[in-house]
DNA sequence: CTAGAACCTGACGTTGACGTCAAGGGCAAG
DNA sequence: CTTGCCCTTGACGTCAACGTCAGGTTCTAG
């Protein structure tokens, strides 16, 4: 496959691709004019190297990753790595519905038309001229 | 408040604090000799603000989001916003947890150091060598 | 064989939320 | 009044994941 139809089939662009190999995630052959070949599974590669990103992670610890996803295997420090990177996202996650509940009340508030909109959305002192 | 309790207070430099005021999130008032002055209710909406920065919305989001938070109401504009922001956000939530179990399962086989690691992280053909 | 699409390398530009440095001014203690 | 810490504005630096442009090469359809 060429880099168009990878970078097509995986929803990036090519320059894309070149940034993944130059930071050592995704590796390439080449034909004999100097393009870049990739096999089928490469989309599917392209795909999880853009899982990683969504989630937050650096492209090295990227890197760090990618060959214990392939042999299966760690060393000790790629396991502390997945531990710290997971517990970052079940913190990230926490963080997010906490959010996510936040607007939701200001949607519910923001709903209702009525001039009493409860003016409820957190528990301190919101109100800005309430001084004696 | 001066500017260093109030990120103190927050967690948060100075510098962000200006920054805050600069995009329109944060006012002040000022003392006699230029400095910034600042009520205690300051400290919980720098965190108010830092949250919506966790979350991922941008500084011109938050700042549209913010006097309708103050208000609690809101332009149909706004709303259209928050309903936006909020489902952008569930969508995040959802990857995060995604990744998040994937690593699981990928701590899962690394763990055990056995030689028969089960490499199957995925279901697509993650054996590249596997052409006929 | 030729036109055009796709590709190559190399290099600079972008964006957002600040960090950092420079040069000076304000403020409470002693 | 001076010492020392905190503050001010202004301006430039950072970092990551690319975007974009330039100038040239390769592949493919006709």
């Amino acid at each position: 496959m060429r880099i168009g139809e990878v970078a097509r089939g995986a929803g990036v662009s090519p320059r894309a691709l070149r940034y993944y190999e130059e930071q050592g995630l995704l590796s390439s052959e080449r034909t004999s004019g100097g393009q870049r070949d990739y096999p089928e599974s490469a989309v599917e590669r392209v795909r999880l190297i853009q899982q990683f990103f969504t989630a937050g992670l650096p492209s090295r610890a990227i890197q760090r990753l990618l060959p214990c996803v392939d042999s299966g295997e760690g060393s000790p420090e790629v396991f502390d790595l997945l531990t710290a990177e997971r517990d970052r996202i079940t913190a990230a996650i926490a963080d997010l519905a906490a959010t996510r509940d936040a607007l939701d009340s200001l949607i519910a508030t923001a709903h209702h038309p009525t001039p009493e909109h409860c003016p409820g959305l957190r528990e301190p002192a919101w109100a800005p001229y309430e001084s004696p």
